[in-house]
DNA sequence: GCGGCTATTATGTATAGACATATTAGGCGA
DNA sequence: TCGCCTAATATGTCTATACATAATAGCCGC
């Protein structure tokens, strides 16, 4: 039945899920359960650890723990590079820069980067393609003052990869909003202006500054999954 | 510098960050970890396997631990109960209940709940209310075998809060998209037909069966935040 | 040189014991 | 009775040690 703190963990939270502890109610202390489940205290703290980063449980040092009430449900959710994401449905991925240039920072993007409008900008948009259809259209802006000098050809190696890999990060925030189709944006997706796009605008902070702001736009029918 | 493995994750993060091992790099292994900290080995470890659960490296028996190359960044979602959610940025709630009948299940809801279309099931439509302007319109399908027999008021308390409080759940997900707005949808979120709403489709299943299929529908405007 | 077995090595996990820390319950004095 | 102080207690964490497990490196026979 148990070798192994993350067996420990799963057998309390089926039965915090079972309700044999209601939410609020106390559980065990761990010096019980270690005795109860013949495991070493160090185990059930571990697990019971897991449990609360999880936050299914709230601990407090002399109040034991707690059950959580109103369950504040934490989804994760896994954003790989693009790339990935096609390839791991078994589509072929291609991706065609169209646009790069120096252009100033206009109030949008400088107002999520946290810098001043009109402050120089490299500025990027590229479409991505899966199986040979529209994918995503991805509108880029990159902070040079947090850049290498030397920039790759990003028509062959796409700005995403070539960031993760090359520009340390550190902080960011995902916005997902549902917003009609430009003119623009709906020639590159071919589909109808006005048509919903689930939009995803991705802010990413570097140590001493912010680094890139990317706003992509899916097609109509596009869905994006996370798990609870 | 160091008390707490806590601490001690932070500072490789912050050395992996500062690129002193770069993406795909070995880190040195435990033990020389904990030399070099004068910490032990177990220390390390806990240190280490945090950094591992939040992707930021990839560990292998024998082969080391190694910098995440593309790390597939996560992100999570903390999902309150929307009353939370709105009074949590000091705005007033309210919902309505419009309508509650029992209906048999359609092909849609049915394929998400993994019930055969045509089953008995209870049908609610709610707009959740802002500071009295529309903010979310939400339509909910109830699997009653899963529920027990006496169901209160849902126009007093709102179906998603009883629910939590006392059905289980085990799993569930968690599907974001954008669609037009139909005629109904427009009504009740006070938009036009066709207008771009934010739909966000949740599944919630118990250990016995599948509890409930709840869309959430958004006005246009509106945006969902996560931080990395 | 090649294939397979074995020794080595890094991580995964457990244990017992110890001390630190936060918080509460209860006692004691004004 | 109220407020403060102290003792008890549950969690937080570390140490040192041990064994398990997986994967590689290298040896050995052919």
């Amino acid at each position: 039945m148990s070798r192994g703190w993350d067996d420990l963990r799963a057998d309390l939270l089926a039965r915090i899920r079972a309700r044999e502890w209601p939410p609020g109610a106390l559980i065990p202390a761990e010096e019980q359960l270690a005795l109860a489940y013949g495991v070493a205290r160090a185990t059930v703290n571990r697990a019971v650890q897991a449990l609360a980063e999880a936050g299914v449980v709230e601990r407090r040092k002399r109040a034991g723990t707690r059950v959580a009430t109103l369950p504040v449900r934490k989804a994760r959710l896994d954003i790989p590079v693009i790339r990935r994401e096609v390839e791991g449905r078994g589509q072929t991925y291609a991706h065609r820069l169209l646009t790069q240039r120096r252009e100033v920072l206009p109030a949008g993007p400088a107002a999520r980067l946290g810098l001043a409008p009109g402050v120089p900008a490299l500025r990027l948009e590229t479409l991505h393609l899966a199986e040979g259809r529209p994918y995503a259209y991805e509108l880029r802006w990159l902070n040079p003052a947090q850049l290498p000098p030397d920039l790759p050809d990003f028509a062959v190696l796409s700005a995403n990869e070539w960031l993760v890999a090359t520009v340390p990060f550190v902080s960011g925030d995902l916005v997902f909003g549902a917003e009609p189709a430009s003119r623009a944006e709906a020639a590159a997706l071919d589909t109808d202006p006005g048509a919903p796009l689930l939009v995803i605008e991705r802010t990413t902070r570097g140590l001493s500054g912010p680094i890139t702001f990317v706003r992509l736009c899916h097609p109509p029918g596009h869905r994006v999954t996370m798990h609870l």
